[in-house]
DNA sequence: CCGGAACACTTGACAACTAAAGCATCTCCG
DNA sequence: CGGAGATGCTTTAGTTGTCAAGTGTTCCGG
């Protein structure tokens, strides 16, 4: 969770939609604003969501995750792709993985051509267990957005798209060094 | 962090959208994929500024948001209500006053008329510090959200706020007891 | 004015996450 | 080949969060 506004000394774009008309703070803090929005919205869900999934399923929303990527790829992913996918470090994939393993639910699978990997996959027991939850995990989600018709969803699947790819962009390494000329980074999969 | 489609036998809604249209599964999965998208965009955004905050400031996301309510209600607030603002459970918002006080940003002010509760406010050096941090932190946030033209911004700050406004509805506790019949919360302030 | 319910906060146990360091393995260039 | 550096995962320490139970106050009907 974040956001705040005080300017205090607002540095940085304060005009910027001066293009469309010669007001100068009209348009001032509403990125602020809307981030703090977004993130009221994405958070009021996700509460929602963990404690329907603990209460109905006897799952954590984080599990629950990491079964659902493995649902939709059944060859099983790679531990740093799925740490991708889930938008978390790699050191927590390791833990709930082991997990899940302990459970039975996952089962990491070695691959013989790089022993440094390996793959996670979901067992019978894990594909079926998430399979009797996923629906109703579904309907919760429709439930929740049900204030907004078709349209209104559409519309801000358009938006949230646009910031997404700009989002990503942003992130990346300003520039993927064209031949491994340098690389300074140390660490592990992060 | 969640989310996941697999319908495997949706249950519900599935011609929510023949109103428009006769086209049944048109809809299909819409709200499951703003939804990951929604939480992608949130969980990339908070990355960022978490990250940022760490290294240019020193401070975690947590005790950023802290300070930052704090500031924009100079006389304090109480736990219970500091506890709603950020959207976070009691116990957690122990912890963290617990922690900047230790540091001396904040300070607990005890209410002679009520001695259950006390108000946290900023301290002088607290308001100090968070002035310094927060005109940098909105241009962060300027930045990230960039790609987003002044309208496109309204007209995402306008969905989101349909939504919030059901979702906030949605998480009543169906209606408040008319006159305190009965009440089976045992716990807290959570 | 007394006793129980509601309230405000604290505590404790534990889940989930991050960041940074630590293996082991692989790759590639000289 | 041989070794430096990149990669893939694990480990460790510490923060942030939840939930549930516990402590002390206040409120209110009898």
């Amino acid at each position: 969770m974040s956001a705040q506004r005080r300017p205090s000394a607002a540095p940085l774009l304060d005009r910027a939609s001066i293009g469309l008309e010669g007001r100068v703070v009209s348009d001032d803090h509403q990125s602020l604003k809307v981030w703090l929005r977004l993130l009221s919205c994405s958070t009021q869900v996700e509460t929602v969501i963990r404690k329907r999934l603990r209460q109905e399923a006897g799952i954590t929303l984080a599990r629950f995750d990491f079964l659902a990527q493995l649902h939709r790829h059944p060859d099983g992913l790679r531990m740093s792709v799925l740490s991708r996918y889930l938008m978390v470090t790699g050191g927590n994939v390791t833990g709930l993985a082991d997990e899940l393993e302990k459970e039975g639910l996952v089962e990491r699978i070695t691959d013989s051509a790089d022993r440094r990997s390996s793959r996670v996959a979901l067992t019978k027991k894990g594909r079926r267990f998430f399979e009797r939850i996923a629906a109703t995990h579904e309907a919760w989600i429709v439930s929740l957005f049900s204030a907004m018709d078709a349209t209104a969803i559409r519309q801000l699947y358009e938006l949230l798209g646009t910031l997404r790819v700009h989002l990503a962009a942003q992130s990346q390494p300003a520039s993927p060094p064209p031949r491994r000329p340098r690389a300074r980074r140390a660490g592990a999969m992060t």
